[in-house]
DNA sequence: TCTATGACTCCGG
DNA sequence: CCCGGAGCCATAG
């Protein structure tokens, strides 16, 4: 069967995660919205989900809006995302990035 | 087919 | 910024 374009949106997705610099970090929106589906940001999530299985996705350095690491319960370590991220030199207080806008990176901006 | 759920986001208070 | 409520949309059962 031929794949629909929604398998296509889940490879923009990782292709967009890959494409994240190092060190810095993204929202499920601003991905969503680069792909011209603001409103589905919550499939992004989904995407992430499923993507920890193939290759490897940075997905810690996709947060929500707030820059809160609301999937690190998603990976094995209890603390493996802010760990992952504070290698990066981004500083994590309380499951949320320090000075998140600092670190923001924009697909739309900076693509 | 319908209901529940969620790694989200926006809006009003 | 915090909280509660509503909108969105693919997936699971």
């Amino acid at each position: 069967m031929l794949e629909l374009d929604n398998v296509n949106f889940f490879e923009r997705v990782y292709e967009v995660v890959r494409q994240i610099p190092y060190g810095r970090v993204t929202s499920y929106g601003a991905i969503a919205k680069y792909l011209g589906a603001p409103r589905s940001a919550r499939m992004v999530g989904w995407a992430m989900n499923v993507s920890h299985s193939m290759e490897e996705i940075p997905a810690h350095r996709v947060v929500n809006r707030k820059g809160l690491l609301t999937g690190k319960f998603h990976f094995d370590g209890t603390n493996l995302m802010q760990q992952l991220l504070e290698n990066e030199g981004v500083k994590v207080k309380d499951n949320q990035i320090v000075d998140f806008e600092k670190y923001f990176w924009d697909p739309m901006q900076e693509m």
